[in-house]
DNA sequence: ACCTGAACACCGTTCAAGT
DNA sequence: ACCTGAACACCGTTCAAGT
């Protein structure tokens, strides 16, 4: 008769595991994959683990923070390179970069978002590591590996969120289209330079450009 | 007796201007150099303007397309260079990439919103043409030239993003101090090459690393 | 064409009060 | 310590209906 009153929750949810940080990025990691990050919201979250948004503020001090977790969990994957060589460290971290990029191309808003973060997670850190351990073996100067590992990261994170794709239309309707005419038309008179200029400022794929970037700014880092 | 009920606003306020997509922008970007970006939203533009939401799209299609615009218009300032010499564009190229970069340190939120645009305003363009125009002056190949001067562009966006400043505190704590922290004590064992790069790691002033990352981005872009 | 109020469909975060 | 419902203080954008 004194039966308890069970919260419908947990009468109607097979499992209700028990709220934990880890626990909250993976079902943002899933719902980010199935409907992209603009559906992660702390309130959406909320209701997906059957709590309300405040729980939430337990695990994460806010959205940032989230999306920062969320970034170094998808970098578990990236996977860790052997010893660097000599030989090869330049392609072996053109491919890094470019690998990084790619993961990131899936999730085009959770880069925009990571573009205003200093990610600290513990694979964020293992990323930095190998790239510095790959400017060494190529004898690239302490300072200067530093200081580019920064650059090189930056680009490639940023490479990503400008990719855009699928489901994550924040900046919606192509930009990219507009510049792309307005260059294409740019008067010789006004944008004397641009007009010049135009066809190779339209040209190559994005993994050509990227994959250039990259190694251009690493040979930039050893001149100077 | 039959007088016309005159609106509200139009008794009280003095000058109601007729609503234009300059003067938009112009009150946009007051609001922002007084309250920051954030304030910057829809809602806010329209009230001040003494209107509803709705009436503002009439002018721009969204928030993202006004950020270009105010973005735009703040470049107004940043001044044409003259005839750009061959023996100092290097340094004027720097200089002029280090203006822009300072000038969006007034407003690290919109450089945020920047860097996921394609901006294609009439003094974006001037700012493309010039850079263009430095780098031809440099001997630059037409190529290297074109697909560098994106990557300039962006660094500096990115650099003034990741500044941040005043009442524009979107990324809020501090995760900048945080980073540096987990460098510091990174183990040996676990992260031997960001321990052993650990004080470069934190070294430079933003001017020197930014300059630094201009320059070195220009001699990459020789070299290769 | 331009303008509008109201509505639609949401947000992040904090608070006081539980357990 | 952890968890919560409710509240605070907002959002961007669209719609149908004006002028």
């Amino acid at each position: 008769m004194s039966q308890r009153r069970i919260p419908l929750s947990r009468r109607e949810r097979p499992a209700k595991p028990p709220l934990s940080r880890a626990g909250l990025v993976a079902v943002a990691l899933r719902t980010m994959q199935e409907e992209g990050l603009e559906r992660v919201t702390m309130r959406r979250l909320a209701s997906e683990l059957d709590t309300g948004p405040a729980s939430l503020y337990v695990y994460v001090r806010n959205t940032a923070e989230l999306h920062g977790a969320m970034l170094d969990e998808l970098l578990a994957d990236l996977g860790r390179h052997g010893e660097p060589s000599a030989d090869t460290w330049r392609s072996e971290l053109i491919d890094l970069l470019w690998a990084y990029t790619v993961l990131l191309f899936g999730y085009p808003s959770l880069a925009r978002s990571v573009l205003m973060l200093r990610p600290s997670g513990p694979h964020y850190l293992r990323l930095i590591d190998t790239i510095l351990g790959l400017l060494h073996a190529g004898g690239v100067p302490v300072r200067q590996a530093a200081w580019g590992v920064d650059i090189l990261l930056q680009l490639a994170t940023a490479t990503a969120a400008e990719h855009g794709s699928r489901h994550e239309a924040v900046t919606a309707t192509g930009e990219e289209e507009e510049l792309a005419a307005v260059v294409r038309e740019a008067s010789p008179s006004t944008y004397p330079n641009i007009h010049r200029t135009r066809d190779e400022l339209l040209s190559g794929t994005g993994e050509q450009r990227g994959r250039w970037a990259f190694g251009s700014i690493i040979d930039g880092m050893r001149a100077s």
